[in-house]
DNA sequence: AAACTGTACAACCGCTTTCGT
DNA sequence: GACGAAAGCGGTTGTACAGTT
């Protein structure tokens, strides 16, 4: 005999989640760590599979997660791994701390093929088209249907253009623009993990990938910290409460606003 | 201002692999 | 070793939102 079904589907919840149910899951695992996907949902509160909350939980509310956009160089490392690995998105994802394969995936459909392809190069076997108009990818026939029939600025076209605007900065002013998002990134990062680091992600990590070692928060503040080991579980508290604001990750800013007295405790 | 179109990405589906019985 | 469920993974779809007509 093997295990027990991990559910039945019949009166569980599909689609978008909610905050409520974001926060639901985000607090069980916190607490309690993950024992067992199937029990999740069931001992959280939750109308999802197990499947389901596993699946919100690594691509979206992960802590470790960082959001927002790909740098030029993260694009080009990932050409470069899909050019050895192929589509094995978790493989290419296990190069990114803190992407999930999910993420990196969408970001090459969506953007890094219109890269490749202005380049002409195949997306697949990164080798260079013969001759224009060669694509594995159907939608590339329907832009070139377009633009055959003399509508405006295909696909290609607006592509390029958006990217000659921001390449129409001068390199200096490129240069620090990057310069700024890094330095805010950085700064921001490092409150981060001032924030993080109290919790034993290294645990965690072990024990997403060996079910037989348990998360515990617990366990997970180190006792030599002391006063400030409080604080932090007490602003972790503060902060899994206000999830709701911070559920959209691209506003950092909150996150920042958080983080503002640790900052300043340095 | 409304309708339409395209894009980005969260979430689902189904197949494969891993693991417990 | 066989069986079956859980977990992992990649492909695909649905939809919200932004931009365009």
């Amino acid at each position: 005999m093997g295990r027990q079904p991990c559910c039945d589907k019949i009166g569980l919840k599909r689609g978008p989640w909610t905050i409520e149910e974001d926060h639901k899951l985000m607090n069980f695992i916190l607490n309690n760590g993950i024992h067992c996907w199937r029990m999740v949902p069931k001992l959280a509160g939750l109308l999802r599979c197990g499947k389901s909350c596993r699946l919100r939980w690594i691509n979206y509310l992960r802590p470790d997660l960082k959001r927002g956009c790909f740098t030029e160089n993260e694009e080009n490392e990932i050409i470069q791994l899909h050019s050895r690995l192929g589509n094995r998105w978790s493989k290419i994802a296990a190069h990114f701390p803190g992407r999930t394969d999910n993420e990196i995936k969408n970001h090459w459909n969506t953007r890094i093929k219109k890269r490749l392809k202005l380049l002409s190069l195949d997306p697949v076997t990164h080798e260079p088209n013969e001759q224009k108009g060669i694509s594995s990818d159907k939608n590339e026939t329907a832009i070139e249907s377009r633009s055959s029939k003399g509508e405006e600025k295909s696909e290609e076209f607006k592509f390029m253009d958006s990217h000659a605007k921001r390449d129409s900065l001068g390199t200096e002013e490129k240069m620090d623009g990057v310069k700024l998002i890094l330095d805010e990134t950085n700064d921001l990062l490092s409150s981060y993990d001032i924030w993080w680091g109290g919790l034993d992600f290294g645990s965690w990590i072990h024990q997403e990938t060996n079910t037989k070692s348990y998360y515990s928060l617990e366990n997970s503040v180190n006792p030599s910290m002391g006063e400030s080991s409080s604080i932090q579980e007490e602003s972790l508290q503060q902060w899994v409460e206000s999830v709701d604001s911070v559920l959209s990750w691209d506003g950092f800013n909150y996150l920042e606003q958080e983080l503002f007295f640790l900052q300043n405790s340095k």
